[in-house]
DNA sequence: GGCGAAATTATTGGCGCCAATTATGTTGCA
DNA sequence: TGCAACATAATTGGCGCCAATAATTTCGCC
C-alpha cells in the first residue's frame, strides 16, 4: 500500500508524547516554560484533539504542569522535591545492583564497555546532547538486565521528573570527567560481580551531579 | 451563594477518577471487567467527556488498561509483573524505615496503636471493606513520617496497580492474624526506633498476603 | 508622561455529534 | 441441529466548534 495505515489515537496520543517528553529533555522547552498548543500543533503535526491529549498525559506522569485557563508548562520543582526524586532514584537504581550483577553476560558488559568509551569520547568532543544520550544509553543498557521491568519504568519516570530543575545547570568539564570514571568503575564492579560495591557508585553517580540533560536549544 | 461554584475539568477529572479509583480498589469492578461508558456516566453522573478524561489518567496510572475499539477494562496484572510489584514495593516501602523511625513522634505511634487494635477488632468482626481501609490508614499514617513525599506517592501508584491480580484472592483468617500481628511488631520496632527491623517486617508483611482488598461487591 | 480602565486579541476548554468499530441476534442452508 | 453469513444494535472514538478566560493593546484622563 502506498499510504501508511492511520493509527488509532492511543497510539498517536503515546506517540505525541513520547515526542514532546523527548524535546523536553533535550532542553527544547525549558523548566516554566508555556506549552502553547497551537505551537504544537504545527511543530509536530498533529490535530489539537492530539495536542490536548498528549498534555493530560505527560501532566498526569508530572512531565508538565496543568493550570486551568492557562495551560500546560514544563514542570519546575522545588528543592525539597529535587531532593526527594535524588533520594528515590537512589533507592531504585541502587536496588537494580543485585538483579543486574546476577543476570549480566559478558556481551552486555563488552557492550557498555562500548558505550562508557563514547562517552569518555564525548565529554571532550561532544555536544551536550550527544553526552546526555550516551550517558542514557549506558544506564538504560544495564538497568535492563535488573530483570524487574516495573522498577525500570519508575526509574524513567522519575528521570524525567528530575529534569524540571534549575540545579540541573549541567555538569562542568570536571563533573563529566567524574561521571566517566564512575562509569568505568561501574563495569569494574559488575565484572567483580560485585553488587553492593554497583549500588554504592550509582549512589554516588547521582548525587554528585550526575548528567540528566543537555543544554538548552533555541527554539525552532 | 446558593450553588456550589463549577469546577473546571482537571478537577472534575481527578475527582472521577479517585472515585474511580476507589471503586476499583473495593472491587466493585473485578480485574478484567469492561468499564462501559454509559455505566460510568449514569453511576457517577458525569458527562461522557469527564468519563473519558478520567479514563484515560487511570490508563496512564495503569490502574486500567485500554484496548483500541474496545474500551477500558481492569487491568490484569500477570504473575511476573505482579511479583515484581511485589519486589518493588518491598524496596520502596522498606526505604521508608529510616526516615519514619527518625520522625515519627509519640503522638503518631499512639495513633498507630489505636489502628491497630482497631484493626484486631476489624479481623473477626468486620467487613473486608473495613480490614482493607485500616489497614491502608495504617501504612498510610506511617508512611506519611518517612519525609520524602516522592516516595510515598510511587508506594501509593504500585499498591494500587497490584489490585489487579487474581492471587489477590485475599488473606485467609490465619494471615490476616498475621498481619495484625506484624502491625504490632512493627510498632515496638517505631518504639525502639529500630529501622533495620522495621524493614524487615515490611518485607514479610508485604510478601506474606498482606491484606490488599476486600472481597468484591455486588454492582449497584 | 504615567497610570488605570476598557476594548481587542489570543488561547484555552467544554462538550456533543455522528462515523467507525465491535458485539449481538437472526436467518438460512447443509 | 450446527454453523456461517448477514442484519441490527450497542459502544467507542475522532474531532471541530464556539464559549469562557486570560493576555495585550489601546485609549483617555489626570
Amino acid at each position: 500500500m502506498t499510504e501508511r495505515k492511520r493509527k488509532n489515537t492511543s497510539t498517536r496520543r503515546a506517540m505525541l508524547a513520547n515526542e514532546i517528553a523527548q524535546a523536553i529533555r533535550l532542553r527544547a522547552f525549558r523548566p516554566g516554560e508555556w506549552l502553547r498548543q497551537i505551537d504544537l500543533e504545527e511543530r509536530f503535526e498533529a490535530t489539537r484533539f492530539d495536542v490536548r491529549s498528549a498534555l493530560d498525559e505527560l501532566a498526569v506522569r508530572k512531565t508538565i504542569e496543568h493550570v486551568p485557563n492557562r495551560g500546560y508548562r514544563v514542570a519546575e520543582v522545588d528543592m525539597k522535591t529535587y531532593e526527594e526524586i535524588l533520594a528515590t532514584r537512589i533507592i531504585l537504581e541502587g536496588a537494580t545492583a543485585e538483579g543486574v550483577v546476577a543476570r549480566i553476560d559478558d556481551a552486555a558488559i563488552a557492550r557498555l564497555d562500548a558505550l562508557a568509551a563514547q562517552f569518555s569520547v564525548a565529554v571532550t568532543t561532544g555536544s551536550r546532547t550527544e553526552q546526555s544520550e550516551i550517558n542514557r544509553a549506558f544506564h538504560q543498557l544495564m538497568y535492563s538486565f535488573c530483570g524487574n521491568a516495573v522498577l525500570e519504568e519508575m526509574i524513567w519516570g522519575l528521570r524525567d521528573r528530575g529534569r524540571g530543575s534549575q540545579i540541573t545547570v549541567w555538569s562542568s568539564h570536571e563533573l563529566l570527567q567524574k561521571s566517566d570514571r564512575e562509569h568505568l568503575e561501574m563495569i569494574a564492579a559488575l565484572r567483580a560481580r560485585d553488587a553492593e560495591r554497583l549500588a554504592a557508585l550509582i549512589a554516588i553517580h547521582i548525587i554528585k551531579g550526575a548528567p540528566v540533560g543537555p543544554a538548552p536549544i533555541e527554539p525552532g
